[in-house]
DNA sequence: CGACGCTTTGAGCCTGGTCAATACGTGTGG
DNA sequence: CCACACGTATTGACCAGGCTCAAAGCGTCG
């Protein structure tokens, strides 16, 4: 398991929560803890696109949708924060993407003003801001593997998958799914209709991989079934692009600049 | 023109100039004047996913194509980096991404440790990092609304127009383009195949929008046309996802939290 | 109970992928 | 100098996955 051979979503693919808040001895955190309570209703917009960056906000509780709105009504759906997640983490003036609650949600409010001031005093937050930003980076691009080239039932299952292991990483059962948002949202996500999602889901209900209780309620049977889905090993068929000869890897060793040589590889 | 509303492929898209070569003060800059040149062939790797991460590269001539492949095979280009870009940011301990040459290039090699040394002495440059990476972010989020919902002509229309404004910026002919890379890696950036890309090349031609004297030299013959379909203005028909009055922006701006106001509105 | 919003399901179409054959361009060898 | 081979690009025929349009369930809230 490197890094970054994983074809469904990867965890960072669905979460947002960045370095900085995973530690926990920064005077970030302490502002953090002090940080005003705010509350948003379900679809009430956090903030959005062209507006000012005045916050950085992290979940308490709820969940909240990041998206950007195409010329033509189309919503592509970037990432879903949940607790612990971070957002409007932004370096530019203004947010480049909605933030939109899918149920209530309870989040801290910190002002840029006191990143920034802390960010002047202690250099190592700027480091640490963009290790923060290097995985979001990281999490679009898998989440841009995810949406460019595979199917419906892979992308539905990788998603499934990616609750299911959020679940069991958080201590709560990985079989049982509750899906905070809806079909609209997870469509426009995983870049398709409302329809196709939906449709994809009965099919795996019909495949006894899953269960439905309600439509926002996920029981997964066949955990192993689910992964094979996410995998798309159920094509058989090679692929033609780039069929591996072509192109091949030609990389030569020994044509590392002389400066590489003795900083990396003379020790 | 907002900065965000670009529904073509930004500049940022295509480029992945950072901000650090922006700045030519630097002592960043200077450590590039002397870092040493390195020349790679056409098709040959400059570094590969899961490399260890020794330099920074800066692209003097030629160009080189940023891909990931999946387990299936398929390639997804993640960009294209010209003379100028800077390629190798990343921040972690091995390369996300294959690095490889679509035609004779040279580059300057930086290595990591310095900019690493460069980094502990200068607190600004951490943050100069982050501006980059948070540039690097943008585009590839431009990339995945353009991957994700585009139809064929929409995405090659917009891909041969950030060339068309690539010249115009650098003060070339905008209307007559070389493309460097061949049909595949164009097919594996717009998420395409390289049929459907020459069949679209083909279309426009027929539609006298370009004229394509060599396979790899477009002649924009109607710039407008070409911006109309890259727009995708073509499709009467409204979309449905999201139609508008369905989750209506309703931010509250009243909801802002207490230190917001004044932080930042009580100025 | 009715209205509304969300979800599910069905039927048909269309875009783009697949498979396949042909054309083009370049470099190589006779 | 031409013949041939190889890699790339173009074009065609066909197929299928997912989108569009449409209608019917279902839950919830007034």
């Amino acid at each position: 398991m490197t890094t970054l051979s994983h074809h469904t979503f990867s965890d960072r693919t669905v979460s947002l929560r960045s370095a900085v808040s995973a530690r926990p001895a920064s005077g970030f955190e302490q502002s953090l803890a002090q940080a005003s309570l705010r509350r948003i209703e379900e679809k009430e917009l956090l903030f959005a696109e062209g507006d000012e960056i005045t916050h950085v906000y992290r979940i308490e509780t709820g969940a909240i949708a990041l998206f950007r709105v195409l010329a033509d009504g189309r919503r592509q759906v970037m990432g879903f924060a949940y607790p612990g997640d971070m957002i409007g983490l932004g370096m530019e003036e203004e947010h480049e993407m909605n933030a939109q609650a899918v149920k209530p949600t309870r989040l801290r409010c910190l002002p840029v003003s006191s990143v920034h001031q802390t960010a002047a005093k202690d250099p190592m937050l700027g480091f640490k801001l963009y290790q923060a930003l290097a995985r979001e980076l990281a999490a679009t691009r898998d989440l841009m593997l995810t949406t460019g080239h595979r199917s419906a039932i892979e992308r539905v299952a990788g998603f499934l998958l990616a609750f299911s292991r959020r679940n069991e990483r958080n201590g709560k059962d990985p079989s049982t799914i509750e899906l905070p948002m809806t079909r609209t949202d997870i469509g426009d996500f995983l870049g398709l209709t409302i329809e196709t999602v939906s449709r994809t889901f009965s099919k795996f209900k019909a495949m006894a991989v899953i269960e439905l209780p309600q439509s926002n309620e996920v029981k997964v049977i066949d955990l192993e079934a689910l992964e094979t889905l996410a995998a798309g090993d159920s094509d058989p068929v090679g692929r033609r692009t780039t069929p591996g000869n072509e192109r091949t890897p030609q990389r030569d060793p020994h044509h590392v600049c002389a400066q590489a040589r003795s900083a990396n590889q003379g020790g």
